[in-house]
DNA sequence: TAAAAATACTCCATAGGTATTTTAT
DNA sequence: ATAAAATACCTATGGAGTATTTTTA
């Protein structure tokens, strides 16, 4: 049996009438009666009962007919699903994202993504950078949003810049360089601070790459780490014992008796990127993440 | 696109290996991806990612494999569905039955059919036999159990009787004829009294019956018909007014003041019979209907 | 180099066309 | 007599087989 079985039968039976059947399949009459036959014969019932001026559906053929059409939608169905799919129209993406971006990039990039690609099912995760990136080689994620830290090679993973925050430096509010009259900071002059760092929400990406970054200016910092949260931070460069230096968002934390300072150029912004496994032969890239990198992009340069 | 490209794909998809995807299907290996090729490009669209190592699905080809496998159960199903209503083991049956039969056969009947076609959806409607005569020609029955009078020719109807039952007349209790020492009564033997028939529970096909007794017993009986039900007629014979002539059934309806005496040979039973539409050409007997009537006759044959 | 899929080609089964017969009104 | 389906027969498309090449781990 064959979907061509069903199709002449369909005709036959919403017809009622083989020449009108044939003519409406782009068909010849012969051939259709003999495929109705072989169908009948297939099953073992007979489906129509005719004679030379008339057609009818017996039980079974009512019962069949029924059935026969939910059968061929369905086989169009599942053809424009396979096409939507291989669109990118839908499917399932697991997206992880570090927390200083639930703020950022990230809502805007998630609302026109789900806007134009409304059927695909987003699962979303929050993990710190080095989480996502062993998550992707895992395949647990298909699309992480990490910090960008010291661009080492991970040669399994494709990945592009969504968001750039200047860094801004804590320092106690009666700390010298506060008094200072230029609006930003070259960060040289913090050669001789204590730096207090949140290992946990900073490690593993950005507090290697602001090391760096300090190397760069030309002194070794003196980093101390706590592991906790950008808030306890500052609460002790609040009390005098030492300064910090975040992406700029963490200067909504107003804190009485803290004070930042944007750092001066050449100093660059601290960059986010989404990063993904690389496509290879057995694993090209699945469409839904195509689409979804190429809205990441859009918006990402939009807001620049 | 064919059911054949549904089972070849779903043969690869599922041993993800072409040589034995083939050996699977009886086929050989070329023909194989031939077919699974022809398909992707009808769709459009990619299924299967292959190397000459390893064949992985695409998210198209994912999507695409659950609804073959559906499409694929749904069409075995149809041919099931087709095949259990051509035997009768599904469908549905409008019966109509006078409401005297709703404690005789009738109810032994529809509990062995049921027994046996539980699929089948029955409909049952209380008509007076008149009306089941012209609802089956207007087909809104499919079968009928109706009291079998004048044994008038119905061309387009054939029956088959299912249950007999003797006569009974309801004298008054002081009337003469009670005192006679035989158990039965001879018909003529109320040539002279009075019948109350009940026109609408009776009307048409018993009271020209029993007339056509009477005349047969050699008496033209004095007729009065009471738009109303048995239990109103015995009150009248109670009250002396005249006699009645029921089926055995309503001597169960006791009433003070009347007695039932049966009705002596050679005056025959009442009889019921199930009637259905003859089969023509282009309208042959229904599965279901074929299967009710042998399970109706089987039971009013045990009964006898 | 080896294992698997793709390609090249050949063949024949059968879907579909044409001409005709059968059937029922 | 007519209209419709069935039958008979023919044609040719394309599904399946065999032999071979290509591909990549």
């Amino acid at each position: 049996m064959e979907l061509r079985h069903l199709r002449y039968f369909l005709a036959v039976a919403e017809e009622l009438n083989f020449r009108r059947a044939a003519a409406r399949l782009h068909l010849a009459q012969p051939p259709l009666s003999t495929q109705v036959r072989q169908l009948e014969e297939e099953l073992g019932v007979r489906l129509l009962e005719r004679d030379s001026h008339r057609v009818a559906l017996t039980a079974a053929g009512q019962v069949f007919l029924e059935n026969c059409r939910r059968i061929l939608r369905d086989t169009d169905d599942a053809v424009d699903a396979a096409r939507r799919a291989a669109r990118g129209e839908t499917g399932r993406l697991a997206i992880g994202f570090v927390a200083s971006l639930s703020q950022g990039v990230l809502p805007a990039v998630l609302r026109a993504y789900r806007q134009r690609y409304p059927d695909v099912l987003l699962t979303l995760a929050e993990m710190d950078s080095s989480q996502q990136i062993e998550a992707l080689a895992a395949r647990r994620l298909d699309l992480g949003f990490v910090g960008l830290g010291l661009p080492r090679e991970t040669p399994d993973l494709e990945m592009t810049v969504v968001a750039e925050e200047r860094l801004v430096a804590a320092l106690p509010q009666e700390h010298p360089l506060v008094r200072r009259p230029r609006k930003t900071l070259p960060l040289r002059l913090l050669a001789n601070e204590r730096f207090y760092l949140a290992s946990r929400t900073n490690a593993p990406i950005f507090n290697p790459w602001l090391i760096v970054l300090c190397q760069q200016a030309g002194f070794q910092p003196n980093v101390v780490l706590e592991t906790d949260r950008p808030a306890t931070l500052l609460s002790y460069v609040a009390a005098g014992f030492g300064v910090t230096i975040l992406p700029a968002q963490f200067s909504r934390l107003v804190t009485p008796g803290v004070v930042f300072v944007p750092l001066a150029r050449p100093v660059p912004g601290y960059r986010y990127c989404a990063a993904w496994r690389r496509e290879s032969a057995m694993h090209p890239r699945m469409p839904v993440l195509e689409r979804f990198i190429a809205v990441a992009r859009e918006v990402a340069g939009k807001r620049k």
